[in-house]
DNA sequence: TTGAAAGCGCTAACAA
DNA sequence: TTGTTAGCGCTTTCAA
């Protein structure tokens, strides 16, 4: 297949014989020019089937209106919804969004976030992955003049001038105990994630900063870490199991953590949430659907990723001003089948479920 | 926060006193410099932290790199898939994945499409919106010289020089049905979709002919169109109530539908599949969750993906030979706890799952 | 109101 | 092996 050159500016210009230059105003409706030519520049440019070259633009005018992204993983309801709000909100403020997919990879990352920069896009905003420890990439970037701003995952070091959109995990996982507790449990075990990550960092802070505050003990044997797949859920439980003593509720550290939870607990033969209950962080658009529904607690991703690209484009927008701006999105429990206590259960039963 | 202005070849060349070329070269690994060259060159770049401007190679040389996508939602379980694939595809040939989202809106996929097309990306790889009905824009393309692919979803009218890579919607709506028949059922019914676009037809289209071929009755109002949403599963399940007669099992348009009917069927006092049966098209992650887990057809994301890269790169590649590809992926069933007869389920139901 | 000149950072073709 | 010349398509500045 042959590509045709472009159509350029001085084509339209050579038609009209006037110059490249009244040609490249009158389409970007610059006061400069007379409303008769404007006219009819833009009806040659129709009839040319003209694109302006972005590329070109994007040299000449040294910035690109385009924001990079990268995240960790896309087939996932988390960053899935994140990833949707960010297209959303940029689209609508004329900037492009240019992602990226880490695969939890560091490396992988590290390449991304060059190409980001090669691009010269006008900010990165990135939720890093669970490898990522080395922060110099981050630095490096800075260093180029171009803004960082971590959403919901940020490197364990900090990284000056970058900024943050995160979620309230450590309030979040404090509601999730404290409704446990409420609801009569004193036995309570955390399931998954791993203090290496903040996600995992503060989740855990919650919990035992919860436990702490309505006296109960924390049992180092009941904080089983691992990662935050369906995988890490199971093995927790089973390894839970294995200690003889099992705890009455689990606080999962994300929604497949949970599912891993309970598939562990129904093969061992007990029932959740009668022998076992549960409430995680996180949800999916399935909740409705699985047995029993979950309770949990809800990040809210559109804010999320809204906030994460307003931020962003004030950024980019004031430059002169310190770049730091920190933001800390609210969590709230969403209570279903789960951790709300027999009686509470019994009352919910004979409704039909109803759609959302 | 002020941007530093970026190092460019200049930069290095001046430091070694040496031209532009050369270090450009070097940096390339162009056969023409010397080794010593190329170390020193390397050495001074890696120390001004140089970052090739991809923007300006990309306008120097005429070629981008870049592939383009459209589709029409991403936090949902099939795109998200398909564009994990594309996107780790993509990066193994070292080409950028400049991915944009329609929200099913022919408007904002035509706006995308300008985009992708001014940022002269290589190729367009689509999937294209269910309002999408002018194929104009699509055409456009293809005069710029910009190869064009559908993936899964392509408009009604055709658009000649360009390409799709498919699923098996015909083969894989028979495959369902006919696994119905086999278990016994003749009152089949099918609900969600419409023959609007290419999937919706298509299943259409193997539903009644897995029907004929067992000589089986097509009643028209067991038909019931809709979109590929939950709602529209649980709207065709009560307006199959309100005709009186039920079907014995339902063939839904994909897996969110079937979700809306098993919501519909329970809250109408039925159970699934005991009393009303039903496959569905498409899957999730999260279906070895739900009550009852269902079968479904199931698409290839992964090899969708990938083949739709590989095939537009090899039409990059080779531009002078007629552009045209056409692939079809197939479908299998996989069989869970629905559409599969009550022996066989009965046979199956003191197994505890395994956690895939 | 229009246009000429200069340059954004890079690469390809050709010369030295 | 290295460098010169000439763009790629556009925008900005400043003069006409």
């Amino acid at each position: 297949m042959k590509r045709k050159s472009h159509i350029t500016l001085d084509d339209i210009a050579k038609r009209l014989k006037v110059s490249r230059v009244t040609v490249s105003k009158a389409l970007r409706g610059h006061p400069d020019i007379s409303e008769r030519t404007v006219k009819l520049v833009r009806k040659v440019a129709a009839e040319l089937g003209y694109s302006p070259n972005f590329i070109a633009r994007n040299l000449s005018a040294r910035r690109s209106n385009m924001l990079g992204v990268v995240i960790p993983k896309i087939a996932h309801f988390f960053f899935g919804s994140v990833i949707e709000a960010i297209y959303n909100t940029a689209f609508e403020q004329k900037y492009e969004t240019i992602l990226t997919v880490s695969q939890e990879n560091a490396e992988r990352e590290r390449k991304h976030i060059q190409t980001l920069v090669s691009m010269r896009v006008d900010g990165i905003i990135i939720s890093v992955s669970q490898q990522t420890t080395d922060v110099e990439i981050f630095n490096w970037v800075r260093q180029m003049g171009i803004p960082v701003l971590f959403v919901d995952r940020t490197p364990e070091l900090p990284v000056p001038g970058s900024s943050t959109v995160l979620v309230d995990d450590h309030g979040g996982a404090i509601q999730a105990v404290e409704q446990a507790i409420a609801v009569g449990y004193s036995k309570i075990a955390m399931v998954g994630g791993n203090p290496q990550i903040n996600i995992g960092k503060n989740r855990q802070l919650g919990f035992e900063e919860a436990l702490r505050r309505h006296g109960l003990p924390a049992r180092p044997e009941w904080i089983v870490h691992g990662g935050f797949g369906k995988e890490d859920g199971y093995r927790g439980m089973m390894q839970l199991h294995q200690l003889g003593a099992l705890p009455e509720f689990i606080f999962a550290a994300t929604y497949p953590v949970a599912l891993g939870v309970i598939e562990a607990t129904k093969s061992l033969g007990l029932r959740v949430p009668q022998d076992i209950d549960i409430i995680c962080f996180g949800e999916s658009d399935m909740i409705d659907f699985i047995q029993p529904s979950l309770s949990c607690v809800v990040q809210n991703t559109q804010e999320l990723g809204i906030k994460a690209v307003k931020t962003m484009l004030e950024i980019i927008d004031h430059s002169e001003e310190s770049p730091e701006r920190h933001l800390i999105i609210p969590t709230h429990l969403v209570l279903r089948e789960t951790g709300i206590g027999e009686q509470a259960r019994l009352a919910k039963a004979p409704h039909a479920k109803q759609i959302v």
